[in-house]
DNA sequence: ACGTCAAGAAATGTGCACATCCTGTCGGAG
DNA sequence: CTCCGACAGGATGTGCACATTTCTTGACGT
């Protein structure tokens, strides 16, 4: 037997927290839905209280928002709230691209032109679904450069929260980041050490995002559990463990 | 019966949370020092599960590190975590105070003011504990100012994170902000609207209190759970409830 | 005497069942 | 016809007991 899935084992954690991590960054999680554990668990066929474990660290994390003897909801981010995270973003995205224009390693260069690359490469062939991918990795990218953990773990939640509501609101039409190109100046900035060119197209940048944002409605309409995970296993590649449910 | 503490009781879970908080804060646990369930249960006089509960939620936040099927831990934060997370703080907080200082609201004046005051006072009285409070709050405090909740969240995780090895390396030896004076200099900055002088008084007064702890050795000790939680009792105030172990 | 291994004990992780609370609905009174 | 109150159904929260893993202590072999 290769593998059984009896006690602590993560992966059966991080699976069910990633499918409906996926689940709403593919849109199938309007605002404002119910999250309901039992049908959780049958649909994902893992014990309830794993669905537990996994909402609750969603809600730690600003993913969800949890209302006692209520229930989980996706949680309907308020104008104000959006605001203060791209505010937070300026600043620490501000001060990302002025340190690299100060001073980068050679791979740290390298690592940028490919990336950029990448999303021209992506751009050309109109591949949406990897822009958008590229489109977040792009900022979290620029904080890794930077060699601090912490701030990249940081970064990586604001964009997260923020993005979120792109992916849920439309998650075929547009792209997370206004354009491209934008992506590409400003690497262009940082490579030739342009520092305060480099800080205000990135200002420019994230104040282009907030206003697509602002602009946008939602919708609050009741949400099929079933529906919504369909096509979204608990497990990635292989459901090599013989639960079939 | 005035409360019965059966079902919903958020309080309990709050106190559970906040004894284990105020244990660390007080330097009552060292890096390092496992986290018994059952110990914890038995001293706070409530059931492991909300133990285990308040301890995941303190993993989760980064003030205790959980390895599987071992145990929960004080986390002993290296000299990189820590340079990390001043890095981001500084990059935070040099935007803040610029911000505060090209703009400010007159009741933001008045409770800068007011605090640096409050500041001076309890230096004058030598009231460390107070004094110890106040140091880390005032860094919220110009969060707060910028009307940011996000903001005011995010700083206050870094620096709970940051101070917490003061309170547990030296509880009642130093402040936990290098000079007191410091804040006063960096407020008059704010106040005068000079935001570059105000940055710059900002990194240097972060640079100094992460040169004070990196020079700060850590000992390896076994700690007493019984003995850590004496006097912190898991409700605050009134242990109107006759429970007395 | 030292290193290795095995068995017991304790702690952690998980599933289950019950208590509690919320919500939607039905019936009756005004 | 509308509004209020009670009831049933369902979902959430919690305590309990068991399975699994890890650490410790002791003995055995080299």
């Amino acid at each position: 037997m290769p593998r059984r899935p009896k006690k602590g084992d993560v992966a059966a954690d991080e699976a069910v927290y990633g499918a409906i991590r996926r689940a709403m960054h593919m849109g199938r999680l309007a605002p404002g839905a119910k999250l309901q554990e039992p049908a959780l668990a049958r649909v994902l066929g893992v014990s309830r209280e794993r669905v537990r474990k996994a909402l609750h660290r969603l809600v730690h994390e600003g993913w969800l928002t949890a209302i006692a003897n209520r229930g989980t909801f996706v949680p309907s981010l308020t104008v104000e709230e959006m605001r203060d995270i791209y505010d937070v973003r300026s600043m620490l995205e501000a001060a990302i691209v002025r340190r690299l224009s100060e001073g980068h390693t050679s791979g740290a260069a390298k690592r940028l032109k490919a990336h950029v690359a990448e999303e021209r490469a992506a751009t050309r062939r109109d591949d949406r679904g990897r822009l958008f991918e590229l489109s977040g990795e792009f900022h979290v990218l620029l904080a890794e450069l930077c060699g601090n953990d912490e701030l990249t773990q940081l970064l990586r939640g604001l964009l997260i929260r923020s993005t979120m509501h792109f992916s849920i609101a439309a998650p075929q039409q547009l792209t997370n980041c206004a354009g491209p190109h934008d992506h590409g100046d400003i690497a262009e900035a940082i490579l030739d050490g342009k520092a305060d060119r480099a800080a205000k197209l990135m200002l420019g940048h994230l104040a282009g995002l907030v206003t697509l944002q602002a602009t946008r409605p939602l919708r609050h309409e009741p949400v099929d559990i079933e529906q919504a995970f369909r096509g979204i296993d608990g497990q990635r590649a292989r459901p090599a463990t013989s639960r079939r449910a």
